[in-house]
DNA sequence: CTATTACCCTATCGGTTTAGTAGGTTAGTT
DNA sequence: AACTAACCTACTAAACCGATAGGGTAATAG
């Protein structure tokens, strides 16, 4: 199941790529907008920012701008910030990989060998869209 | 992330399958060979059984069984069962479905839209998988 | 220069879920 | 009748999630 950290971090790139203008929307902008508490969607950009997604402008009429035009924000990668791993389990991942302590030999698990086409297959749809692809 | 539940499930539902006779297996032993908390298998297998898919015997010589030849074993529907919706959204879901609190407009949601993507992929795997087509 | 604005950071907390544990009960087999 | 193994209920420790509180800091407008 998708968090909410995930869910609330999608929504705010797409209500920012979704604006004409790109100028600098507040925090309390975007949770009001999108119904989100304000304390917790700061975590969010705040990590999206150090991501390099998100640029931010302090001060008087600042706030969150997209660094990166909607088509080149790739939601895997967007994905794995916010989610962590695309697989479901650890020994079925690429970039989290991590053996499991209870399976005597992984190249016969039944569950890996299925999580691994799962994976494959999510990971095929999350790289194959953009921002501007599901915003629009 | 898939939960221990589910993998333990799909674990000894695979050891069930890969055995030659169909004779009864003690909860104990496909613990023992799978590594997994007697305890909590014993739910998992309990579960399968209510569910229809596992056969259990009581008493001396008795043990769980399969009911169903591996091929006839969905494992979308195994899915449900232990680990609950595939979708990872409620409102993406099919046998799940529950609206968001938080979404203005669920048409137009970005995330929605990714995630009933990935849903119906998921799915279609979990669908064109049978318990043989893993095990063996 | 200074007050304001709004991002930045740390810590905490209640609620829920997960995985595992304990102990006793029931029913079938030998 | 004795034994065995499934069945059932209840409980617990730990982890995680989402949210909240409160203050610090830097940039900007005027």
């Amino acid at each position: 199941m998708l968090s909410k950290k995930t869910k609330y971090g999608i929504k705010a790139l797409t209500f920012l790529a979704r604006r004409e203008d790109q100028t600098p929307v507040q925090i309390s902008e975007i949770a009001k907008a999108e119904h989100i508490s304000i304390k917790f969607l700061e975590s969010i950009l705040l990590l999206l920012r150090h991501s390099g997604f998100l640029g931010a402008k302090k001060g008087k009429g600042g706030g969150y701008y997209l660094i990166k035009e909607p088509k080149d924000i790739n939601m895997a990668k967007v994905y794995r910030i916010l989610e962590g791993p695309i697989a479901l389990l650890p020994c079925a991942s690429h970039n989290f990989y991590e053996p499991c302590d209870d399976c005597n030999d992984e190249t016969i698990c039944a569950v890996r060998r299925l999580m691994m086409e799962v994976r494959d297959n999510t990971l095929m749809i999350l790289e194959n869209n953009t921002l501007a692809d599901i915003a629009f």
